[in-house]
DNA sequence: ACTGAAAGGAGGGTTTA
DNA sequence: TAAACCCTCCTTTCAGT
């Protein structure tokens, strides 16, 4: 799909607030409520908008230590590699994982209380997922930046 | 705030699906249209619920390059810090940035469309900010998991 | 804090220009 | 594309429990 610099504009203004009514989007973008309406299924429609959600703000729900874990499997079959990345979906206070290049094989993001949390989660669900050879976390002191708008 | 089984309920749906109607929440939670309406309000006053987003799919704006950036300052002080901090939250570049403990002093995620867009951001933009000691970078070979919405 | 009813407004689609 | 118009359904308010 091709899009151009009305599409760019309208998607940041849907990713910074979804909740604007077409009418207020027209207006920022000087066109027609329909044709706002028509843009935004067309990217909808081609998975460019993939959903809407809700974004909760973590320190006010008492879920504000973040820990990043570096993660090596102690060999990279197919076999171990397929049952860790499921076994790392099931756990929900695993925001985010990545395969990565360079000496570690992963990095998660996770998300708890507190840090006896964290070492609850890490004795009693990570570490019990098989293959995992080494691991080395780091801790958020200070979130600086946080944002799941992607600039076009 | 104290918030109920219900609360956390109606946080869960919102994070994964922020464009339900008020009466296919109520569905879901045995409740009143206005009952959810009214507990939906009060999330958002508490400032819980922070706002509400559209998700782009990063893979079909051509910006599927991931890259780890660890960051080094060369000093510490309140002032390097304090620009340091100003600077990364200008670079668009830039979804994520963490004040980490550990070897490195901040963690960055940085979103671009490829390799060399990479290593143009680094030249252009990351390295132009002052009082940068030393970096490292790791690339994302495959995203295994990601998720806004955290668990309650 | 919940329910149900009722008003106002936005979504979703069609037609005309 | 844009605008006018429609009907439907959702949001929001209000009275009552």
């Amino acid at each position: 799909m091709v899009f151009d610099d009305i599409d760019r504009k309208l998607l940041s203004l849907l990713q910074s607030d979804s909740k604007q009514t077409n009418k207020a989007l027209a207006n920022q973008l000087n066109l027609s409520v329909t044709a706002v309406y028509e843009r935004i299924r067309k990217l909808e429609k081609n998975g460019i908008v993939k959903n809407y959600v809700a974004l909760v703000d973590k320190s006010k729900v008492q879920k504000d230590f973040v820990a990043f874990c570096h993660i090596k499997l102690v060999q990279h079959s197919q076999e171990y590699v397929v049952k860790f990345e499921r076994e790392v979906n099931l756990l929900n206070e695993v925001l985010e994982c990545y395969h990565l290049s360079g000496d570690y094989d992963y990095l998660l993001k996770v998300l708890v209380k507190d840090m006896s949390s964290f070492r609850e989660f890490m004795v009693e669900k990570l570490t019990k997922i098989d293959h995992i050879g080494s691991t080395h976390s780091m801790f958020m002191i200070n979130e600086v930046k946080h944002t799941t708008a992607i600039a076009l």
